[in-house]
DNA sequence: GCAAAAGTGTTAATGCTACACCCATGT
DNA sequence: ACATGGGTGTAGCATTAACACTTTTGC
């Protein structure tokens, strides 16, 4: 490293920092649609526009600690599913001041999902409208439940979709559908998740076939109750090899 | 959110801010090995013992920016492949001060990753030793060319290791390939490529098959040279579609 | 001619798709 | 009995793996 470098590298940690904030995206499928939580801004910039929740990281807290404690106090959940996404660093992203967020997406079944949003009433449901720029990763519209549409503010949207992106990339390979149903789940709505998820319909049997290969999959003797026709089997994820 | 809350989010961003830097993972494929560059660090902590290069972010200079900047400062390189990995924010990871690090991810092909190492003599060259925990993703060891162990600073073995596991999955679906080869190149080559990638042999057919039916291939009509033995074609990757 | 690596055809195995069919339950 | 969705078997198709083989060059 030359000096000059140096001294350019060691300005800029010394003197001028960004603030680093997390933001949540908090997603579910309710009722066969992609949702997400969002929250109303009272305040300038973007007043009256729609963001995902968010926080700044303490200065004695890990990103990962700061995403789950923002988790805790923003949705009232723990132990849901919690990733990294992406870090977002543009020099204007926000107009007020130089933020980089990190953002983490979280995956909750349906009914817990509906818990945290009587317990936080600030918080809104959203459903996702993902133009089928979907392959590629664009930004994504969001709209309430009677279909109106909710600006989203700063680079939300991005955010938005590149996590609709990765929750697509890893249905297959990994056990993130899981994380959208409750513990006992019949193969039906196993398989209405990853519809709704990817946006296509997929033949039963080969499904089927496929989540039962896999070895992910527990048969808890159980049957569905309250259907008027022949009760599912219902199953489990098996966390354990 | 409530009162306690918003003070607590809002005395994180009002006073302590982290550092915010960039490091790179520079790698390539030097002789059927999976290489990355290196620094050694002359001062505590750590010191004489090897680090990604890296630098911090400036104030009016988004990521990406950063990490382009650091790539021609560091490794005099541009227009490299390059790919934002992860961030890396546990608490203690640099024991001077709190620093959040994002790692970015560059391949470069053999040649200029020699002149790079030529035009910057503070780098070496080290081999990636990648233990067969490769699957799941651990740290990795490093070692200099004539086999010794180069012990790594910080959290940077993680970040190395996670780069050859994001390496390795985008390997087939992507072009990432045909950053570590020059402008042309043989079949054979490009399977090395992949062999080394991976850790696996591959079946020879196969691979040429599955390499021009993906249609990014385009043949140049010319021969590689220079062999003893019959000269095989050159192939130059088709960025367009 | 021989060695070495490029390049190609042919067959076997595998996995996925589609369709048809049977099963269990409430009305 | 019948309507409804759960659950399973089988045949056809496409993709991939494996092997053997031919081709082209330098020595």
């Amino acid at each position: 490293m030359s000096e000059a470098e140096f001294l350019s590298a060691y300005d800029a940690g010394r003197y001028e920092r960004p603030s680093v904030t997390v933001d949540l995206i908090l997603m579910s499928v309710v009722e066969d649609a992609l949702t997400a939580l969002l929250v109303r801004r009272d305040e300038h910039p973007h007043q009256g526009a729609w963001t995902l929740p968010g926080g700044f990281v303490g200065i004695d807290e890990s990103l990962d600690a700061a995403a789950r404690r923002l988790l805790a106090s923003k949705a009232r959940m723990d132990n849901a599913y919690l990733e990294q996404l992406y870090t977002f660093g543009a020099v204007d992203r926000d107009p007020r001041t130089r933020i980089i967020s990190v953002a983490y997406f979280a995956l909750l079944p349906p009914e817990r999902f509906a818990a945290a949003l009587k317990a936080a009433p600030e918080l809104a449901l959203s459903e996702l409208v993902v133009p089928w720029s979907g392959e590629t990763g664009g930004p994504v519209e969001a709209c309430s439940a009677d279909g109106e549409a909710l600006p989203l503010a700063f680079d939300h949207a991005d955010m938005l979709g590149l996590a609709v992106l990765r929750l697509r990339g890893k249905l297959d390979y990994s056990g993130v559908a899981f994380a959208l149903l409750p513990e006992r789940f019949t193969l039906r709505a196993l398989q209405d998740v990853h519809e709704t998820v990817l946006g296509t319909r997929l033949n039963k049997p080969a499904f089927r076939r496929r989540m039962l290969d896999s070895g992910r999959l527990e048969a808890t003797g159980e049957r569905e109750t309250g259907a008027s026709f022949r009760p599912a089997e219902l199953y489990r994820h098996r966390t354990a090899v």
